[in-house]
DNA sequence: GCAGATAACGTGTAATTACACTCAATGGAC
DNA sequence: GTCCATTGAGTGTAATTACACGTTATCTGC
């Protein structure tokens, strides 16, 4: 018999059991965040813009976020009129359009991080830094396994 | 010196970890679920409603499934529409709403757990399914921690 | 060079999510 | 019984997500 059909009950749904478990972990991170303008969703992209001097492309940003390319291209647009991001073309290849934080994209990160940071320390206190060291793991293990 | 610095670090930020990972494996489930007819959010929900007989009221739904009520209700929607479930009004308590699975909802259930066996059997093979126990208990006890 | 394949990107459309707000029904204090 | 806090639920609005499709630019074989 294999060992595996136990998980093989949609109670042990991989999907649903990792959609849940972000959804109430990011409602702690969007209350704090909220206070400085800045979404879940935002966030992340500016702290990996800023990682990237120089500029990045569309699709190489997406996948760094293992987000989908149209759902950043959204994403992008309330940033750019906010003039916390801008897209400019790459001058060695025309199709490529190169995305970079501004200086005023640095500030609001600045704001952003000390929120960030009280959502994550909140809830470290709560799940344990042990616990989560191990979850990041796994979870790591499972994005490079299925992409 | 906290030995929680390190994670302090928006690299390590738990919301997002869990985010983009649940991005990259609601991929898999929804598009075998496609085939179906069901979206990965109403699978869950009939998965749910079947499990539960004589209907439950919307509130006790959400928080069964981790999810917001008022998503709840746009997702039941189109189920409705489709004839998979049904609202009634409770008769000890007017403002309480039941929800029902019907029977075609059933029988919709049927060809869905198929798909989704499909799905959940490629990502246990993926990831693991040693590698899987683990992370659902860490996962249920972050839920647990947080709610 | 040129034709077709490939790559990078944006848009139409639709599903998912949730905060703020409103409405209706219930229950408790008196 | 009346007032009012509480509870269950739906709607307005906006952000997030991604599939299908189209457009433009680059590359490859010839």
């Amino acid at each position: 018999m294999d060992p595996t059909d136990d998980l093989l009950n949609p109670i042990h749904c991989v999907s649903h059991n990792l959609q849940k478990t972000a959804r109430v972990v990011a409602g702690v991170y969007a209350g704090e965040l909220r206070s400085c303008g800045l979404s879940r969703g935002q966030f992340p992209i500016l702290q990996q813009l800023e990682a990237s001097a120089g500029g990045v492309a569309m699709s190489v940003l997406a996948q760094r976020l293992y987000m989908d390319r149209t759902t950043l291209t959204r994403n992008l647009s309330p940033l750019e009129r906010a003039g916390l991001v801008v897209r400019e073309a790459d001058p060695g290849d025309a199709r490529v359009r190169r995305v970079m934080i501004t200086e005023a994209g640095r500030s609001r990160l600045v704001e952003g991080r000390k929120a960030w940071r009280c959502a994550q320390a909140m809830t470290l206190e709560r799940i344990g830094a042990d616990s989560w060291r191990r979850l990041e793991d796994d979870l790591r293990r499972v994005r490079k396994a299925l992409s």
